[in-house]
DNA sequence: ACTTCGGCATAAT
DNA sequence: GATTATGCCGAAG
């Protein structure tokens, strides 16, 4: 996989703006490599727990949080209730979905 | 119109 | 080969 693929998935989860939220899938297509989901989840979970990446703002295509349930889980919603994003559940709804 | 679940596709941090 | 912080689709309740 070319290693830029990677820098460009920093650089979209990065321009995430708080309050809005992404998929994994959606990660993918726009750095340019369309099914590639699975790998922008990879990435997301060997990120350094000091990163400044708003990981928390990328969930699955359906609006559910990967991992719920999980201490990961429950820290990624607990990161989105900080920025006013509601969380129904293990979901959140298609209203906070960055749109392009 | 929900929610689940199973199966398949995808790629390698 | 097995394992994923995925996505899509079809079937069933």
């Amino acid at each position: 996989m070319d290693p830029s693929f990677r820098d460009a998935v920093y650089q979209i989860v990065a321009a995430i703006p708080p309050g809005a939220v992404s998929s994994y899938g959606a990660v993918a297509r726009q750095a340019g490599f369309p099914r590639h989901a699975r790998f922008v989840g990879r990435l997301m979970s060997q990120l350094p727990k000091d990163t400044r990446l708003p990981w928390h703002r990328v969930l699955r295509g359906d609006g559910r949080i990967a991992l719920a349930g999980t201490p990961a889980g429950e820290q990624q919603i607990q990161r989105l209730l900080d920025e006013n994003v509601t969380v129904l559940g293990d979901r959140v709804p298609r209203q906070h979905f960055q749109q392009w």
